[in-house]
DNA sequence: GCAAGGTC
């Protein structure tokens, strides 16, 4: 800033801050806590402190306030706030405006009145984009009354002395720009979300009988450029889920068991889909069991303490070890934070600053009689426990990582989870400025018959961390020594199997994660966005973890197959950018505005046309509904062009309640127009284009997509018409007095080709709550229970491997389920036969048809109902089986290892089953022979 | 009855 002369009659200076305790804080450091005074403000939380400070050698009276947070609301103007007043598509246009809302009437009167006084203006606004359009909310306010304030901003990216003394020395213009794209970003926010969450609640709410109780709760169904890619994140892993089809693959396991104890060798091919290759190499080794020491390893393995807090670890953290919801834990955070014991909750930064005194902090909690010991020594030079804490590399400049600020033994007011919440920020900041855990590895390689095979000790030296951070361990644990070339044979040699499982569904921690990496919402939002995916009925929380409900996995549906990807993450990517280029000043505010506008509104209008798809998707889960009311677009109507006759008002498309259609005034029958033009009574369906006609005027009239009744038009014309109603279409007026219009037919003529049966296909079809399954027409489940719905009908993306229909179920010799033929789809296994249980309990694979054994000189390759594990595995022929690999082909040239036969191998030898163990879901051959022993 | 972002 330009020096403004010393000395001098003190100016006064309203200083604002984004919330009052920075307000309380800075004050404190610049007037050193001396002759400062106290006034109440007009809102009970902003408070005025009063005292003197000389800024460039200028005596300055210093009056120091606050907002909390943004101090106004975009909001449409007048009748576009109430739902029916327009097209939701209008809201791209709609005229906005920002204002200061009723809860916040009492922070503007006090900036008013205190601007009023003052010289100067000082912004003390976080120093984000958020900061500075709050800093324009606030330059706004104050100019309002004071025109000749002189507008000056201080930047500081912590509450530390020095560098509150240096903003304030150093003040400099706010910044424009970063205002500016926080404006793009409420705009778009509001119009996308406002019109989007209209059509769709307007469209759907009374169309369909939803059968899940909203608590008393109206239903509105959403959209938001946030909630909804979170919404994308739980639906997108529980489709993942459904898709996953179990895959059998094979390991040998093999341990060794000495006086000093036992080790576990791990295979290092990991494991292996292909059973007969699996089975060969088990043959190989245990033909030739002696395990030879190839490789002894010992080092110092370190583990390192985690970053300082932020406010997504902390979330994830709380999730994971307490299963406390990122809403709870920022609501106790926040009530901690207000009573002073933890710092800022809300807060990117992971790293501390160099000039934070950290060992202050670690003194205060010495006092504490669990980890107050450790605290002890962490102070203690001698012990050689303390380390400066690495960062996480995030900083936003505004607020240190979280971490505590006073000490407590745990207040009586305290709940369970201000207790835990309390433990974990306090731990966590000891652990650190701790030394990471040191650990001593011994990994042991050994080689069998060419296979090479791994086991790992672990014996941790020094705990350091770990030992205040309870809520990390390491695991090990010591295996006996071995020699460089030593030999021995191992206790047991097993092939095992195992089935691939799917992912989990998605815990809180790992949503956060996701929203996280994609840019979904801020660290003081996420867990906001996560809660209104419930609030919504979009989402339901299982043991920690989120599952799509119906009408959530509906909403997505309908809109992929849309091909709109409105429910993934890019959008808000792509805004950030574009929000990222306007603060540089790449990009201006309108024209990003505007192309983002003008792409949303295509894509709004698009998935008008397209609704057809929702109603499909909500069609799979709900029974629709004979409320002429649920399609609330038609009924409010589509705008066509101005109306011609009053001139105020738009003409409508609308969709009367016996499915005839008209164009009318908006303002009828409020206002008096009654301008109408009726339609033929011939059209099925009609959505208004974005097509504007280049013969009539005055324009824009947009043309309409008609499609009608084939039987109610002459042969010679389409039924598929892009139509005008602005005079221009003779198309339209011939068809008009073939068929009469939607008025004539509605009163003289019974519609031909209609009749009552349209609502009652769909009540019969996805009637949930009936015994007998609509779609495979089996009593004893739901059509949603069904096996057939579940893996193709109802979830199309699941078709990773399909049912085969020609062929018949197998009983499944774990549940006695039903076992089907299925063809995968893996990139491994590309169209092979396997039988897999049906029971989504069970998931148990049986077989790869290919690999069956069959009859020598059958010929016949078809599945049998063999299975494998059972031990039933063909061989009660004696050598009259053998193997045949996928091409057909004899696996292996080499005999059975069992008993000498080369017209088999072991694993169908008929003397196996006297060695084999019973069959287990996962150990498969083993123990197969007593190494010892033999 | 709509969004997301601040914060109390």
């Amino acid at each position: 800033m330009a020096a403004n002369g010393g000395g001098g009659r003190a100016i006064r200076v309203l200083n604002v801050a984004e919330k009052p305790s920075v307000a309380k804080t800075v004050s404190g450091i610049l007037s050193m806590n001396q002759g400062i005074r106290i006034r109440e403000g007009r809102s009970r939380y902003n408070k005025i402190y009063e005292f003197n400070y000389s800024i460039q050698g200028q005596s300055c009276q210093m009056m120091f306030t606050s907002v909390t947070g943004h101090l106004m609301e975009m909001e449409f103007e007048g009748r576009y706030r109430k739902w029916h007043s327009c097209d939701p598509v209008d809201l791209f246009e709609a005229p906005i405006h920002k204002h200061v809302p009723e809860d916040k009437l009492d922070i503007r009167k006090t900036l008013e009145e205190e601007a009023r006084k003052c010289q100067w203006l000082v912004l003390w606004l976080d120093c984000d984009r958020e900061g500075e359009n709050i800093a324009f909310e606030v330059v706004e306010v104050c100019s309002n009354v004071n025109s000749q304030l002189n507008i000056w901003r201080a930047h500081f990216s912590s509450l530390i002395e020095r560098e509150i003394h240096q903003a304030a020395q150093q003040l400099a213009r706010p910044n424009q720009l970063f205002s500016d794209a926080v404006d793009v970003r409420q705009e778009i926010d509001l119009r996308i979300g406002a019109s989007f969450t209209r059509f769709q609640t307007m469209l759907l709410k009374d169309a369909f009988d939803f059968n899940f109780s909203t608590d008393g709760r109206n239903l509105v169904l959403s959209y938001g450029p946030c909630q909804f890619p979170t919404l994308g994140f739980v639906v997108e892993r529980y489709w993942e889920i459904q898709a996953h089809e179990p895959e059998e693959f094979w390991k040998i396991q093999c341990s060794h068991t000495s006086d000093e104890g036992t080790a576990n060798f791990n295979w290092m091919r990991g494991h292996l889909f292909d059973y007969t290759c699996a089975v060969l190499l088990y043959e190989m080794c245990a033909q030739e069991p002696i395990a030879t020491v190839t490789k002894v390893r010992q080092q110092e393995k370190l583990k390192y303490p985690p970053h300082p807090l932020n406010t997504i670890e902390l979330e994830k953290r709380a999730s994971r070890y307490f299963r406390m919801s990122s809403e709870q834990t920022m609501k106790i955070a926040e009530d901690l934070y207000q009573s002073g014991f933890i710092s800022y909750p809300r807060t990117e930064t992971d790293s501390f600053s160099t000039r934070t005194d950290l060992r202050i902090l670690v003194q205060e909690q010495q006092e504490h009689p669990v980890w107050g010991p450790y605290a002890q020594r962490l102070l203690d030079p001698s012990s050689g426990l303390w380390r400066n804490p690495s960062g996480g590399g995030h900083d936003d400049k505004a607020h240190p990582p979280i971490h505590p600020t006073k000490f407590s033994p745990g207040e009586s007011r305290w709940s369970e989870d201000h207790k835990k919440l309390y433990e974990l920020v306090v731990r966590h900041y000891l652990a650190c400025v701790s030394q990471p855990a040191v650990g001593a590895e011994t990994t042991v390689e050994i080689d069998i018959a060419g296979e090479t095979f791994s086991a790992l000790g672990r014996t941790i030296v020094a705990k350091n961390y770990l030992e205040v951070y309870r809520f990390e361990s390491w695991g090990g644990s010591l295996i006996p020594n071995y020699m460089f070339g030593q030999q021995f044979t191992p206790t047991s040699l097993t092939l095992e199997s195992g089935i691939t499982r799917p992912p989990p569904l998605l815990s809180e921690s790992d949503l956060l994660d996701c929203m996280d990496k994609a840019g979904i919402g801020t660290d003081a939002t996420m867990h906001d966005h996560i809660k209104k995916l419930t609030d919504r009925f979009y989402a339901i929380k299982e043991a920690s973890h989120f599952k799509p409900t119906n009408l959530g996995e509906a909403l997505v549906m309908g809109y992929d197959d849309m091909g709109y990807e409105l429910w993934k993450p890019y959008l808000r990517s792509m805004m950030e950018e574009d929000m990222k280029a306007v603060s540089v000043g790449n990009k201006r505010k309108y024209d990003v505005l505007a192309t983002c506008l003008q792409q949303m509104k295509a894509c709004f209008l698009d998935a008008r046309v397209n609704k057809a798809k929702l109603f499909q998707a909500l069609e799979i889960f709900f029974d629709r509904t004979n409320r002429t009311g649920g399609d609330d677009q038609h009924n409010h109507g589509q705008l066509v062009r101005k109306c011609d006759v009053c001139h105020d008002s738009d003409l409508v498309l609308r969709k009367k309640p016996d499915g005839k259609f008209m164009i009318g005034c908006l303002a009828f029958p409020q206002a008096s127009c009654r301008n109408v033009i009726w339609l033929p009574g011939s059209i099925s369906e009609a959505v208004v284009t974005t097509t504007v006609c280049s013969a009539c005027t005055p324009g824009p009239v947009f043309k309409i997509q008609f499609t009608f009744r084939r039987l109610e038009i002459p042969p010679n014309f389409n039924v598929h018409h892009l139509g005008c109603v602005g005079g221009c279409d003779d198309i339209m007026r011939q068809l008009t007095e073939v068929s009469g219009s939607g008025y004539r037919n509605f009163s003289n003529t019974p519609a031909r080709g209609r009749g009552t049966a349209a609502p009652s296909r769909n009540n019969s079809q996805n009637n949930q709550q009936q015994a007998t399954c609509n779609f495979c027409h089996q009593t004893g489940h739901s059509s949603s229970d069904c096996y057939s719905l579940t893996s193709q009908n109802r979830n199309p993306r699941s078709q990773r491997v399909n049912s085969s229909n020609g062929d018949s179920p197998i009983p499944c010799t774990t549940c006695g389920s039903l076992c089907i033929l299925k063809t995968a789809n893996t990139e491994s296994n590309r169209g092979r036969k396997f039988y897999s249980c049906q029971s989504q309990g069970c998931k148990f694979f049986v077989c790869w048809v290919d690999s069956i054994p069959t009859t020598r000189g059958g010929g016949s390759s078809s599945a049998t109902t063999t299975s494998r594990r059972s031990g039933r595995g063909g061989g009660q022929g004696g050598g009259d089986v053998r193997f045949v690999s996928a091409t057909g082909d004899p696996v292996s040239g080499r005999s059975c290892f069992i008993c000498g036969d080369p017209s088999h191998i072991a694993n169908v030898c008929p003397n196996r089953e006297m060695t084999l163990a019973p069959a287990t879901s996962s150990t498969v051959m083993g123990p197969l022979v007593d190494m010892q022993a033999a």
